[in-house]
DNA sequence: GTCAATTTTGCAGACCGTGCATCTTTGCAT
DNA sequence: ATGCAAAGATGCACGGTCTGCAAAATTGAC
């Protein structure tokens, strides 16, 4: 079982800060040191030390020494959740979904140095990459949920057991890593955010072939 | 590294095919495991046990542990990539991707009740799904190589440096997973043909929200 | 049958990850 | 403030994972 807080947003309570203080010393922690060493040379002796807690101590917010590396922000998708929730009845299900994404995203950017860090760390080691895409798999599962949650309320019937909201949280979750990846490989040439726009119309669209 | 035979298809070495048994010894003794215990308390000892070779030979075959419960097929990817390659010309993207997945979950049915474990394994740990669903990365990254091809060759121009094709795949990706996924849970009301079928049938559609 | 190339194996050793007992810190009621 | 109960941090022990390295066994070609 893992540590966690069960308010995603600020808690109010010393306690809670301060765990989330040592989680985030942690993973900051851990990222700069795999951008400086590579990734596999990174000990958790070494980043607990930099984060000033003793290896049990990781081991008590992490469940593994690769989680470090791969879970920056573990409040994003309760976030996103919420705002997939509020957004307004008159979007689409997939345009309230690339909303909340943007706004998350858009957030990622204010802690820009670290997000860049970051992607440059899962870019070098394909196997943490792989891991991160994995680690999204919850919060698709909850992005589903609410998902599901706003259709019964904007008044679609049973949606076929589920299906279509699961579908669209794992099809946006593969365009934003899509978008992201394209963007980190080419990121002179074009602005995220074109990018991420760039995929989601062609989403809407149903990914028809390009023509020239 | 890791020990792969060069060829993906069917060598005729004898060293290759007693390659292939052992790699497949493997993965199928530790699903049939995990299916009886639990994926988390197989050991590689007990794995290795069963496939009849040393500990140490199962670490030439996999990289880790968990690999060899996520990595059934290693020449799918291969096998998927020609089908995309040879693929009619008058099918869009989409529709050729479709087709060579369809073929490939095809034939995966063959061996039915592996299939069928497999899948049941992966369910039961989130861990391992998650995993799964990473060691699909380097599957699709081959996939959006070949659908760039296949985009030259009917004609379409340079695609926005590559960002469609990676696209395609990588939501393609997410559709077999959610079709899987789904059909897993739901497995006596609907066969999984037609659950793919559907999926695919929304994303060309645009993800539209579905009207009661 | 012999030889070179490849694979398997055992062994040593570093690192990972967990259960448990203990100690320290926090939150709260008084 | 002060003491008490809850919760987190820590150290320790132990089993499992994974990697070099060198020796033994197997395969393929002559």
């Amino acid at each position: 079982m893992q540590l966690m807080s069960e308010k995603g947003a600020a808690g109010g309570g010393l306690r809670e800060r301060k765990k989330r203080a040592t989680r985030a010393a942690l993973a900051e922690a851990a990222v700069r040191l795999a951008a400086e060493h590579g990734a596999d040379k990174v000990t958790v002796e070494a980043i607990s030390a930099a984060a000033g807690v003793s290896v049990r101590t990781f081991f008590n917010y992490f469940d593994s020494r690769e989680d470090a590396f791969v879970v920056i922000d573990a409040d994003a998708g309760a976030r996103m959740r919420r705002a997939v929730l509020d957004a307004p009845a008159a979007l689409s299900p997939l345009e309230a979904l690339r909303e909340a994404m943007a706004a998350e995203l858009a957030e990622a950017e204010q802690q820009h140095e670290l997000w860049r860090l970051h992607a440059e760390v899962l870019h070098a080691s394909p196997h943490l990459l792989a891991r991160g895409v994995g680690a999204h798999m919850a919060a698709e599962a909850d992005l589903a949920e609410a998902l599901a949650e706003r259709l019964r309320a904007t008044g679609g019937g049973a949606t076929a057991s589920g299906l279509y909201p699961r579908l669209l949280a794992a099809v946006a979750g593969a365009a934003v890593r899509t978008s992201v990846d394209h963007w980190s490989a080419h990121q002179q040439e074009a602005a995220f955010l074109d990018v991420f726009h760039e995929v989601f119309t062609l989403l809407a669209a149903g990914l028809p072939a390009p023509s020239a």
